[in-house]
DNA sequence: CTTGACCTTTGTGTTACCCAAAGGTTTTAC
DNA sequence: GTAAAACCTTTGGGTAACACAAAGGTCAAG
């Protein structure tokens, strides 16, 4: 198989397959003749694990210590155990974070549903904004969300 | 006020506010001997202002367009209110999807709870993660999530 | 034999900062 | 008075998981 094949057998982008090579994910041999990628069943296999251990939340870092493990005849069970043990707290913490994120826009938009503009004045930038609470002197670090406004064209 | 005078004042960086000058938010003048950046009142103001926008959601990008629009007299209001009634629902997709994430990780480690470990055979890599369902062929993008170990020594 | 589809590598962009290095400046201490 | 501490400057690299464009080689079909 060449890569778009495998990748299609994945319902995964030629560019995610690579990607996982150069990461070390996946080991394909090359075409002596014209240095193509070559992979064989056990990697569409690997590569359908991959998206399995992604959906559970592993990193692609992650899931590479998994599979050389298991590529050295180490049983990596004990290490997912762990790491999705581990992860699951933070997770829930994202969730409170955006949770309460979410709460502070609605509460954002109810409170500004009968405010009126106003023009900058030297005072204030823009009074919806400043009619909100500073927020609080903690050392949390803060939300690393993505204001993604790309769409597919 | 310095660099480092203007973060304390607002409880960040002074990284976070070379961050904004270099991102186009803030606007410090130079002290014309030692070229230092010299901050007054209403920067104070203003990076206080950018903290509230950023617990209600707003990037970087998004504030510095607020701000620009203010700076020309412009009320950036009603831009305000729609990024965040536009960003509202995002968010409550992001919660869905992180709910999903913490939901398998719980029935994984539940599933796994009375499950062996297992040497790696040729056949499994991890029988925990095999045991679970391949995710559906659908085209959303998947997690974003980062898997950070990083903690504050 | 030419087009078009697919392959290669390399480099850039995304988000909001953090951190290190190298070097100038100001403040503090002795 | 001066040396060290503390703070300033700019530059460049790192973070996660890919997406995308460019430049050029390869291959199957008409």
């Amino acid at each position: 198989m060449k890569v778009s094949e495998l990748a299609k057998g994945a319902g995964v982008t030629a560019e995610t397959v690579r990607h996982y090579v150069r990461e070390g994910l996946l080991h394909p041999e090359r075409h002596p003749d014209n240095g193509y990628q070559l992979f064989a069943k056990p990697d569409l296999e690997r590569l359908r694990f991959i998206q399995r251990a992604r959906t559970l939340g592993f990193g692609v870092a992650e899931i590479r210590d998994i599979l050389d493990h298991a590529d050295h005849g180490d049983s990596p069970c004990p290490m997912v155990r762990d790491l999705l043990a581990s992860r699951l707290p933070q997770i829930h913490a994202r969730i409170a974070e955006l949770q309460a994120l979410a709460e502070r826009m609605e509460q954002a938009l109810e409170t500004w549903a009968d405010m009126p503009d106003g023009t900058p004045d030297g005072h204030s930038l823009c009074r919806l904004i400043e009619s909100f609470p500073e927020p609080l002197q903690t050392d949390e670090k803060g939300l690393a969300d993505a204001p993604s406004t790309k769409e597919k064209p």
